[in-house]
RNA sequence: GCGCUCGUAGCUCAGUUGGAUAGAGCAACAGCCUUCUAAGCUGUGGGUCGAACGUUCGAGUCGUUUCGAGCGCGCCA
């Protein structure tokens, strides 16, 4: 049990003998910023010693009398009421012994039973990732890890779209690439793509079919289709697998048609009444529930919508058994959200069933003009661009330390000229000199108990380390990425300035240095589980 | 016009769910390597938290209004 739980625990019991009953988790105790405040403080005494008609100096004065632990030093009572608590030092390292015993588990989460699907990237298969879909990823990954490491069971899974409009303009684009080839001129219209990156897919199959598939039938124009899907695709997911996303399942919205399961769905609803027709296409009543207007979901020339065949995919997900789902989408989707929930409520699910994580949009600049990332036009900058450029540690820092819902222009020259001022490299430093210090001291024991450690920055590192649990609960609760990366900033900024200021290894004073080696080795280990959750390696040696 | 998301240092962003003196990186300036990795450390300058009211012991954080930015409001996906 952690000093903070046991402090909740000495406070909740206190509160009750003045007759107060709290609910545990409402009380807050907080990593005191100031050490003339303690280890750690609580605002009890301010928050309920109105409705009690107390003063709140006095009713803390009341609690603090009622208090009973040993693990505290001493408690006083601060500013307008805070109770300020100053912890004994052997209770503040016991944490050590709870790292090295845990070691790559320090900080996991007790498994809740709850199971989550988090969907992500799912980007159309008609071009190259942008830096979009990079944040996205990025995003997505690192709350399917904390999800994980926090004790859901969590499953990541891509959503093909390789039906519709979309993907008949890449068939389109891809044979006008073709016949380009051939020597005919190139024919490409407004809504198809204009990216050169056709062109060497186009290559490939002259190679193979030479000119066998010049006419302009049904078979060849579907050929054209498949082909550019399954070669988009895999490009795609080379990508993210060198960017270390993975996914447990991808689903294909063509295997969706295939199944029955929206004609099975639109029955339902039908049944239901939650459907008209109107003008020839068929509307889904959304406003009923959440959503501003009702949605076309068949269009009158008798094809579906997109929204349909996400409609039956998302029933689909959530009757896999999941306890709630998880979009990644970008932030130009927002109104997609209550639509979709509206969807789910007719099926008789919660609103909660499914949550939506916007991302904001990445506005990229180059030599300071704006450069839309548009697949069609195939100006954008593309993702992969980026990772050889500036490296994947860095670009899953960059974006994974910005919370997924602040506006973020991303300059592309600095980021080019900053990758090696990058605050990974801050972190990973931090580790690679615990890793340096453990090495040149390997024949020397390490004591666990942490019992020499009394200076200062020792006591700091190690209520940093505490709080690592904490941390994980409060990313894993508001899906944020980016509270991980201010804990890494925060223990490794911790790191260097105790290294900085004390010699670690001192052979003359092995007692003490023993104290140290545990604090650097629990460092180094917490370090390392943290730099894992938003993907980034945790180098040895730099 | 309506809706969603934002507005914090020159730039890019944090801000422990309403707490004590608003922080970091980058940029600028001044120092620190005969000693465990200088991708580091120390110091200086830089702010009307867009603005105004309100809620209370206490507001960058909550509410209302207002100004500004981005996105959305298809029988596109």
């Amino acid at each position: 049990m952690s000093n903070v739980d046991l402090l909740k625990e000495v406070v909740h019991k206190a509160l009750s003998k003045a007759g107060l009953e709290v609910e545990p988790s409402l009380i807050v105790i907080e990593n005191s910023k100031d050490k003339a405040h303690g280890d750690y403080s609580t605002n009890v005494a301010l928050k309920y010693a109105k409705g009690l008609n107390k003063n709140p100096r006095e009713f803390a004065q009341e609690l603090v009398n009622l208090f009973e632990a040993d693990f505290i030093e001493k408690v006083e009572i601060a500013g307008p009421g805070f109770i300020n608590f100053f912890l004994k030092n052997e209770s503040l390292s016991s944490i050590l012994g709870e790292i090295f015993s845990k070691e790559g588990n320090y900080g996991r989460g007790e498994a809740n039973n709850k199971k989550v699907n988090v969907e992500f990237v799912s980007a159309n298969p008609t071009g190259d990732l942008h830096l979009g879909h990079t944040r996205i990823a990025v995003i997505g990954d690192c709350i399917s890890n904390i999800l994980d490491f926090a004790g859901y069971k969590v499953t990541r899974e891509y959503y093909l779209n390789d039906c519709g409009n979309q993907v008949e303009h890449l068939g389109n684009s891809l044979r006008a690439r073709y016949l380009e080839l051939l020597g005919e001129p190139l024919c490409l219209g407004d809504d198809d793509y204009h990216g050169e990156d056709l062109i060497e897919i186009a290559k490939a199959i002259l190679d193979q079919y030479k000119d066998t598939l010049k006419e302009d039938t049904k078979e060849n124009r579907e050929f054209f289709i498949r082909y550019g899907i399954d070669a988009e695709f895999s490009k795609i997911k080379k990508d993210l697998e060198a960017f270390r996303v993975g996914f447990d399942i991808y689903s294909k919205e063509s295997d969706i048609r295939k199944s029955g399961k929206i004609e099975e769905t639109l029955a339902f609803l039908k049944e239901k009444n939650f459907i008209y027709v109107n003008e020839g296409a068929t509307f889904l009543k959304t406003s009923e529930f959440l959503d501003d207007k009702d949605r076309p979901i068949i269009k009158a020339d008798g094809k579906y919508t997109y929204f349909l065949p996400d409609i039956c995919y998302h029933y689909d997900k959530i009757g896999r058994g999941y306890d709630f789902l998880i979009d990644v989408l970008g932030a130009d989707h927002h109104g997609y959200i209550n639509r979709m929930k509206s969807a789910l409520m007719m099926k008789g699910y919660s609103d909660k069933a499914l949550e939506v994580e916007l991302v904001q949009i990445v506005r990229v600049y180059k030599d300071g003009v704006e450069i839309k990332m548009s697949k069609r036009t195939g100006k954008a900058i593309t993702h992969r661009e980026l990772i050889e450029e500036v490296g994947v540690d860095s670009v899953r820092y960059f974006f994974a330390d910005r919370s997924q819902s602040s506006h973020l222009d991303f300059n592309l020259n600095l980021a080019l000229e900053r990758s090696s001022t990058n605050p990974v490299f801050y972190a990973q430093y931090a580790h690679a000199r615990c890793c340096s210090l453990l090495s040149l001291s390997k024949d020397l024991s390490i004591d666990v108990s942490g019992k020499n450690l009394k200076e200062d920055d020792e006591i700091s590192i190690l209520k940093t380390l505490a709080s690592f649990k904490s941390i994980i609960m409060s990313a894993a609760e508001n899906r944020s990425p980016a509270k991980i990366c201010l804990f890494i900033h925060t223990l490794a900024e911790k790191i260097h300035n105790y290294y900085a200021k004390h010699k670690i290894i001192d052979r003359d004073n092995i007692e003490v240095t023993s104290s140290r080696l545990a604090l650097i080795k629990g460092c180094k280990i917490v370090l390392e589980n943290a730099l894992k959750l938003i993907g980034v390696s945790a180098p040895e040696k730099m």
